[in-house]
DNA sequence: GAGTTGGTTGACCGGGTAGTCAGTTCACTG
DNA sequence: CAGTGAACTGACTACCCGGTCAACCAACTC
């Protein structure tokens, strides 16, 4: 039998695999990769531990479904806010509160990117190269901006690839701080004092 | 029997207590604080694992003092380079540049240094409390530059506090692709893209 | 060279966890 | 309502690792 051309137990299996990727998410976030326990997971989504392998094939994979899922959704919403805006300036700022907006709105997932951007920097990441890609598509997106900016004579003549890493990680640690350390602070100020460091300098005049 | 105001018993701890620190900040630098075992460190010193536990107390007691001794270090060299700098704008070129110089130096340290500071602000440290004094000295040095600046007018008006965290992160990201993966590059160009960016933004003019 | 002292050793213990699989449940079918 | 099998369970295995400690040297003393 099916409904809505999805079989019983096409919908028995996405409803399972949403849940425990959602209890997988708040662990993590709690616990990081190594201190979170498969069991504490299975409980967390309601379920026996056995279960979760039915949908997962190793602790690594449900965790990097559940690093997917959050940067995919962090790309497509900051790409399509780009999209609207209309010249360099806008752009980059839409970037930035891209960003804090959506990290606003999933707090918990921010800890395990946080930890996964620190840990690939590193060369320590669970991994590696599935997930040098997502960082890279984030990064392109910076760089077109900023040659696009440089272009119009809108920005100053600097490294392209350099500075979009320099810019994308003060975002990051930048967002660490309002997320972790923030105290619920709304993020028109921070994202107000970051984009300002980036355009303007800390230097007078 | 004593030689140079120390006892033969002194000197044998000194030597066993470098010997291990150094080999476990090789292990730790490597292999991060969960993968490194104290197996691992006790046979790339030379040991038995017994004999680890003679002279630290325990793994994170060990990881601490290896973390400690580097941290240190760098704070008097970095402090020490500024103290010789006149106005606030060689201060600020010093802690950056001192902070190049020194991972220049003591690369395997960096990896160490790197993830114990991300995990800091993630709130996962393995060494919370006794950690966050080194930061915040660190930090006292940034922002009493950049109060004496804004003083002077040599810098526009913002927060101190919050930039300086900005700076501090943006200067720690960019060591770490120069040292993690810029292969060998010497440090004089990112130094100056650090310093231009912190300085002038990225603005045009 | 027997005795003493103190640094060193590595087999062992206990606790913890990723991953497995034989057994159970239960919705559905004929 | 008996039969079937897909979904689920949780006790169990295999392994790993931090930390301990009784035994073992080796240097020094008398």
């Amino acid at each position: 039998m099916t409904v809505a051309g999805r079989t019983k137990k096409e919908v028995i299996q996405e409803f399972r695999t949403a849940e425990i990727l959602e209890a997988a998410r708040g662990v993590f976030a709690e616990k990081g990769f190594e201190g979170a326990t498969i069991d504490s997971i299975a409980l967390a989504a309601g379920v026996a531990k056995g279960t979760v392998y039915l949908y997962f094939e190793s602790k690594r994979e449900l965790f990097l479904a559940s690093l997917r899922d959050g940067v995919c959704a962090l790309h497509e919403e900051v790409a399509a806010q780009m999209a609207n805006a209309e010249n360099c300036e806008a752009k980059l700022h839409a970037f930035i509160a891209g960003r804090f907006l959506y990290f606003s709105r999933n707090h918990e997932f921010f800890r395990i990117y946080y930890t996964e951007f620190s840990r690939l920097i590193c060369g320590t990441a669970s991994a590696q190269p599935e997930f040098q890609d997502l960082y890279e598509r984030q990064a392109a997106l910076l760089e077109g901006v900023l040659a696009q900016g440089i272009r119009e004579g809108r920005l100053r003549e600097f490294e392209v690839p350099r500075t979009a890493r320099l810019i994308y990680d003060l975002i990051r640690t930048a967002l660490a701080h309002h997320i972790l350390h923030g105290g619920g602070e709304e993020p028109g100020k921070p994202v107000r004092a970051v984009f300002d460091f980036v355009w303007k300098g800390i230097g007078a005049q």
